[in-house]
This record gives C-alpha cells, sequence and structure tokens, in this order.
DNA sequence: CGAACACTTGACAGCCCTCAACGTGAGTGG
DNA sequence: CCACTCACGTTGAGGGCTGTCAAGTGTTCG
C-alpha cells in the first residue's frame, strides 16, 4: 500500500471542501487527544461510537490506524496481486477499484467515497484482487488486517461493524450482476451517489462527478458511448442537467422510479 | 427458517448418494460424541479444524449447531424479508438463493453446494434479503448468528473463517457482474461447477445438474433459450456432452479457455 | 498555439432477447 | 397399460438494445 506522509494540506475538489470533514486537521498519525471530532465520517468510528464502545476500546482502534496520503490522481492504494495487509477507509476523495482482465479490458468494481471500506473483498486469499486507484487528491485511514480482527475479538461492535461491511458489499456486488438496462444502471448510479454524497452531508441533487465517462461505463458494463447518450436523453427528457463533470439531478423521484427495480427488489 | 425435523431418512439424488458424506448418519442433534467425523464438508468445522480449535471451542460450535431437513425440492429456507437470525452451512443437496424484483423478474444470486453457506448477505440488516430455495432433497445446519459471532470473538479461528466466507462472496458476485459474452459464461458455469463438485470428491468430469435452465439463465442473466442454444453448441463443438441434466465436460481445458477471462482476471 | 485527451454524435452491425411453435419426458388417472 | 396433461426444453424467425467503428467537437495542458 503506498506510504505518502507528505506535508501538503489536504487539497480537496472545490465542491467537497466547502463543508467537508469540519473536524479534520492535518496531523499524520492518530490523535488520541481529539478522538471524538477525529474521523467523524469513517465507518468504525462512527459504528463503534453508536455501539457503546468504550473509550480505552476507542483509543486501541486509534492506536493501529495509519493515515495515508494524500496521494493523487492515477495513484494506487493498492495493485491487485500485492500482498493483502489491510483495509482502509477513505477520509477524503475517490477511490476507484477495478481489475484489469487478460484481455486488456478494465472492469471497474466500485468508487468509494469518504467514510466507505476498501479491501474487504482481499481478505479470502493472501493478495489483493484488485486494484485501487485514487481519482483526486484522497487520504485514507490504514488499518492492519491482523490487528483490527484482533481487536475486532475484544470489541463486539468492532467485529459487528466488520462483518455488516462486508455483508453490505456483497449486496452491492449482487445488485450490479442483475440483467438490468442501460437506462436503469445509470439511475441507479446517479441515485446511488446522490443518497450516498447526501449521507455524508453534501447537496443530494447537486454534485461532481470524480470519475470519467469511460470509469462510469466500465462500472455500469455499458460502452463509454451509451453512457453519454443515455445522459444525454436523461437531460433532454429534464431528469437531470449535465455539463462535463457537473451534475443536477432535476427530477430525482423520477431517476428513483427508473432505478427502483434495482434499488429495491 | 423452515424446521423440518422430520425422521426421514437422507435421500440424496442417484449421482451423489453413491460417494457423498461417508460419515453422516441420521441423527437430527448435534452428535457431540463423534465430533470429528460430523460434517466433514463443513466450512466451519474444516476451517476450525485446521486453525487449532481446541476440542472444547469445537464442542461450544457443535452446541449451537442446529441441524434442519430434510427439505424438499421447492421449499424454502427463508424468504426475502424474514428476519435475520442465523446463516446455514448446506449439509447435502443444493440450496438457490435469489430475489424478485417487482416486474416479477427472478435473479439468481447463486447454488450452493454441501459445505457452502447461505445468509451471509443478511447480516446487513435486520432481514434476509433474498430467498434461499432447496433445489433437491436438502439438509443444513443452522446457526444462531448473534451466537455464532459470541463464539467468533473467543476463537480467532472461527471469526477469520466468517470474515473469509463474507469476502469471497464478493469475489463471486463481482466476477459474475462483469460484461462477459454468453459463451464465457456458460463455461464459467461449468467449470465453476465442476471444480466445486470435485472439490467435494465428486467426479469433475461427469455430474448432474440440479437446478433447470431458467434458472441457470437467471443465474447467468441470459435467457433460457440462450442457455439452450450454447449449450447444443458446446456439445455441437465437441466440449461437452449434454442430456436434459446430465453434463460430461469433455475437453475441460478447452471450456476453461473460454472461461479464462472470467475465473481469473 | 498545438497536441493530446475526453467526450459527443452518427451509422451500422451483432449479440442476445422476445415471441412463437414444436418436441420430449415425467407424472397421473382411467 | 395407455392416453392425457403439463412442465420443461428445444428450435426457428425476427427485432431491439447496445456495442463497435469512425469522425467530429471541445477542453486542458504543455
Amino acid at each position: 500500500m503506498g506510504m505518502h506522509h507528505g506535508g501538503d494540506p489536504l487539497r480537496n475538489i472545490p465542491i467537497m471542501s466547502d463543508i467537508a470533514f469540519p473536524g479534520i486537521n492535518r496531523s499524520i498519525v492518530a490523535d488520541d487527544g481529539d478522538a471524538f471530532t477525529f474521523c467523524s465520517t469513517c465507518a468504525f468510528s462512527r459504528a463503534c461510537l453508536s455501539q457503546g464502545m468504550d473509550k480505552s476500546s476507542l483509543r486501541d482502534l486509534h492506536m493501529l490506524v495509519e493515515h495515508v496520503g494524500p496521494l493523487h490522481a492515477g495513484d494506487h492504494v493498492f495493485r491487485a496481486g500485492d500482498p493483502f495487509e489491510a483495509i482502509a477507509a477513505v477520509r477524503a476523495g475517490t477511490v476507484k477499484t477495478c481489475s484489469v482482465d487478460r484481455d486488456g479490458r478494465e472492469h471497474v468494481l466500485g468508487f468509494h467515497l469518504p467514510g466507505e471500506v476498501i479491501g474487504l473483498n482481499g481478505i479470502d486469499g493472501d493478495r489483493y484482487p484488485c486494484d485501487a486507484v485514487a481519482l483526486d487528491t484522497v487520504t485514507l485511514c490504514r488499518f492492519s488486517f491482523p490487528r483490527i480482527s484482533t481487536l475486532a475479538m475484544r470489541v463486539p461492535g468492532l467485529q459487528q461493524t466488520l462483518f455488516k461491511l462486508l455483508s453490505r458489499d456483497i449486496g452491492t456486488a449482487s445488485v450490479l450482476a442483475g440483467d438490468w438496462s442501460a437506462d436503469e444502471r445509470m439511475a441507479m448510479f446517479l441515485v446511488g451517489m446522490s443518497r450516498r454524497l447526501s449521507a455524508r452531508g453534501f447537496s443530494p441533487s447537486r454534485f461532481q462527478l470524480t470519475m470519467g465517462r469511460t470509469d462510469i461505463a466500465n462500472y455500469l458494463r455499458l460502452a463509454p458511448e451509451t453512457v453519454s447518450r443515455v445522459l444525454k436523453r436523461f437531460q433532454d427528457d429534464g431528469l437531470i442537467r449535465i455539463d462535463r463533470r457537473e451534475v443536477e439531478l432535476v427530477a430525482l423521484p423520477a431517476l428513483e422510479s427508473v432505478a427502483a427495480a434495482m434499488l429495491r427488489d
């Protein structure tokens, strides 16, 4: 896993920097003295706090956190084939996970926003099965997997959190595996981004895509041209407004209706 | 989860009854006195034994096992929306997991052979997200999830096993989500069945499909007609011989070559 | 300013789905 | 034992969705 402990200040994309991570400072190592404001969007601290993790356990969790970054667009967090040693929670930016088959086609497994966890699919097997690439300026919290699973033996909330994170990823992958139309897939993608960003305090109706059309296409298993066409048609139908990578969901309910078959069976 | 503690002797399909589960008897409750031959194909006992689980922990694991079945073709193990309480290891037979979207289309998530675990995707959320249906005569071992996760806090091997099972399911679902051709999907399915059956002591080149063409089609996201056509073409090309639900993989290497892009990225 | 890149737009083709009809085998009741 | 029924599977014809190929446009960056 890349270790870029540079001293650069976090440089978020403009639309995010306005509201994201008010409590974050530039400390590179865990800050025990400020345990409860630190990493407020992190899946682990959120879950552990809500499940009554005591202060000592929380300190233990922070002891094994290793801050990584900032990485820049194109940098790898890990590569397929690297020895699996750790999982990581995205702290800022967007990470793409993907694998390249022997025909050279890239399959995007997911886009991971702040608070989401990557590397879980490496637990089974001693190596990561995919690449993880920063799409913009990314910082993350690295958790040694042997150490966090040892801690999970003492902390029920942490074990449950890990189980749930893993289980959720199964569901996400299963939904994407369904045979959906290009419209359904695209609507699902837009609504999904909206909901995830909204849950992190961003606007649900207006946001910036951090990935290119080709990445979206590889994620949705469509051709880039199809992505362009569907987006244009959505715009012509008044569902969205889109300019380059800036999206506005004009008719969210209508989009949700298109995506409904995917989002809830 | 269905509780059919009937006294019927296990009734396997012919091709399986010849070699499968030599150590299994008809006991309906856990048999502590015969701990090490019991459930030899089970993912949990295998993993726990190999990771040095002590005798006392193994007994604890057996204490929380609840045997279910035999269920018969069409019986539900659980239904989408049922409260999530337990995971289950298939002991005999085949279980299909699937969900039905609001348009009435069935999406088959997986087929689960003896030794494989179902219900893991219900951990996140308090209800099962899919149905689990017996395709033939099925028996399984039910593990209360609260109890097995509590036990996993004491038994490192068990916790690791659960993590790995969850992680593996993510990978399986992700592969299926790729944009593969009908040929690749069908070859992957046949080779996958072959490998899984082979790992359980069955013939890798000749076996009986326990699911219909429609189920295979829904699993591979193809039309049933396409399944028929591809199978016929595989037969015409000398890759397989197939009669009704009986399959013989004549040219396994060639099939693996067709499926290679899917099986290993 | 030019080159590289991302994205868009159009024409066309191919893969696979849909619809329809037929064949086949298993279970059932007379 | 046989005819009937019905589900399942096969086979054929046709069409639609989406991929492929190609060219054009706009933007970013050196």
